[in-house]
DNA sequence: ATACAGATTTGAATAATCTTCAAAATATAA
DNA sequence: TTATATTTTGAAGATTATTCAAATCTGTAT
């Protein structure tokens, strides 16, 4: 049972929602197709990536959320999209950006504990290309993903 | 027309969607009820919080994204809260995180370009509370919300 | 081990939502 | 203005979601 609930949820945090036609439709008092026809132009232009569910990341076992600041090494350094790349395939990996400033990229990583976190950090961020990291922990995430907690 | 299509991406950001059930128990190869089952029951204990689109933000004005490193006045310092759920509130706000380190508060902003963020850092950033700023402009995202670009 | 209570799974009927499609309205370009 | 493309809309049929009762599974106390 809690293995097909950890398969949901892992299929709707990137995917597998759908836009609610007819709840748009009466918001903005519209007929349901006209709401349609836009989502679909929208979703045929690539305005719209996907439909996911938010969690409460405490509940189901991401309740700690770190952002890192990463400095890449002096042969990575002219291109961190390898690494960029890298990082975002982890799926405790909520955002990769290259960044300006002093270091390359921000990224910001959800575990269950910290002792997780340690474990991310030594086994994914202690790679050849990777300089050095800066770990920023939220002690409360008060809006996620423009939802409000 | 453009009006229109401008609400649908605001209800989009943050809700009116619903997950795709039949999608979902032929993916895990389960009946769909019992799918339905256990998403109402993450639902009802508050697992899931949102079921939101996810745009590429470049086509919906959206295109800059800044993360904030926000220093809070001795004032405010020993109650972020307020400042925090202030930022909460403004549209262009994807995250608000109280953080440890040196700054009291992380922030990710999204606006159309480069001017709409300066009047945000002149307009929202240039509160009393608000002691200093330190802004990351993210030149590329890799990943965002869970979803790879 | 057994019996019990609560939680979970499931299928069938019903209800609601979405998709399709063609026509009408509107906007855009020549 | 006329022609052309885009957008809006309603009605039909198709798909998906909800309801609900029965069956199954789980953990626990006896």
């Amino acid at each position: 049972m809690k293995e097909s609930r950890n398969s949901i949820i892992e299929l709707l945090s990137a995917g597998y929602c759908t836009p609610r036609l007819v709840g748009l439709a009466k918001k903005l008092v519209i007929p349901m197709t006209t709401v349609q026809y836009n989502v679909k132009q929208m979703e045929k232009d690539g305005v719209i990536r996907a439909y996911k569910a938010v969690f409460d990341y405490r509940k189901i076992d991401m309740g700690i959320c770190n952002f890192v600041l990463i400095s890449l090494a002096a042969d990575e350094y002219s291109n961190p999209e390898r690494i960029a790349a890298h990082l975002a395939g982890h799926g405790n990996v909520e955002s990769v950006d290259i960044i300006t400033g002093d270091s390359s990229l921000m990224i910001k990583v959800r575990t269950k504990d910290m002792d997780e976190y340690y474990q991310f950090v030594k086994n994914v961020l202690s790679t050849k290309g990777i300089a050095n990291t800066r770990s920023m922990t939220s002690m409360k995430q008060v809006k996620t993903e423009f939802v409000k907690t």
